[in-house]
DNA sequence: TATATCGTATCTTTTGATGATACATATAGG
DNA sequence: CCTATATGTATCATCAAAAGATACGATATA
C-alpha cells in the first residue's frame, strides 16, 4: 500500500507559502505538490479551518500563511490534517472470546501506543521555522 | 488504507500451534485466521523458511511448531515475515534539488527511524511464551 | 458584467493487497 | 502402485481506499 504523503506535502507547501508575499493560487501550489487544484484544496481544508492559512476567492485570490512558522508545530499540522493513521500494521479483529488473540492484540497495541507517543512528542517539539533552509536554529 | 494484519495473524497461529500435539492443516489454520488455505500458506512461507515451523505434505501432514515459544521473539516473527512496512505515512518523493523538501523529509524520516527502533527493541524483548494465556510470566 | 478563484460534490481511475482457483508435487497407507 | 490428502505456488479475479479528474456553484475583483 502506498504511503500517505499529505503531511509531508502540506509542510512543503507551508514553507513555500512563508516565502511568498502575495497569495498563491491552488493551481500553482498543486503543481509543486504534484497533483491538481481540487486535490490540493481538499488536502488543505483542515489547515484553513484550523486557521494556519487563509484562502481568498476571485482575482488576486489564493493561499496565504496566517500564522508565523515558529508558532506552528509539526503536531499542529498533523492534527489539522485530522490525525491520519500513522501505522501500516494492526490486528484483524477483536475477538474477545479468544484469550490468545487478546494477548497478541494487546502486545501490539501497547507498542503502537508508545510509538504514537513518540510521534506526538517529537512532532510537538518541532516548529516549522526550524525546517527552513539556511535559517539558523533559534538558541 | 487497510492495515496489514499478518503479524497479528501469524502470532495467533503460532500460539495455537503450540497447543497442538499433531500437525494442523492449512485448511483448519486458515479458518482460524479468517482466510483461505492458499493465503495462509503464502503468509506462513517466511516462517517455514526461517525454521520456526515445519510443514508436511500428504495425509497426516500440516503445520508444526519447530521451536519452543520462549525461543521466538516478536521481532523474529516480524523479520520472518520480511519486515513489513510499519508506517502509513511517508514522503512523496525525494527531490534533492529542493532544500525545503529535504528538510521536511529528514524531519519525518528521523522520527520514523526512532519509532522503528522502538518497535524493534520492544519486539525483540517479547518472547511468544509470554503471550500464552494463564501461563505465569517467567521471573 | 466578465473573469478569476475557491469549495466541494461526484465520478473515474489506480493500485496494492487479498482472495480464489488450479495444478504440480509429495507423502502416507493399504 | 494407486489413491487420497496435503502442501507449494503461479496466476487470475476481486476489492477497497486513496487519489485524480471533472463539473459547477459561489464569491470576489475590477
Amino acid at each position: 500500500m502506498n504511503r500517505d504523503t499529505r503531511l509531508s506535502d502540506v509542510l512543503h507547501v507551508l514553507l513555500h507559502l512563508d516565502q511568498a508575499s502575495d497569495p498563491v493560487t491552488s493551481q500553482v501550489l498543486s503543481q509543486s505538490m504534484g497533483t491538481n487544484p481540487a486535490v490540493f484544496r481538499r488536502t488543505m481544508a483542515g489547515l484553513r479551518e484550523a486557521g494556519y492559512v487563509t484562502s481568498g476567492k476571485g482575482p488576486g485570490g489564493g493561499w496565504t500563511l496566517a500564522v508565523p512558522l515558529d508558532q506552528i508545530s509539526l503536531l499542529d499540522v498533523y492534527t489539522a490534517l485530522g490525525c491520519p493513521n500513522l501505522f501500516a500494521i494492526g490486528s484483524r479483529s477483536d475477538n474477545p472470546d479468544c484469550l490468545i488473540e487478546r494477548n497478541v492484540n494487546e502486545a501490539l497495541a501497547e507498542t503502537m501506543r508508545q510509538a504514537e507517543s513518540l510521534f506526538t512528542e517529537r512532532f510537538g517539539a518541532v516548529t516549522l521555522d526550524t525546517l527552513v533552509p539556511d535559517r539558523p536554529l533559534p538558541n
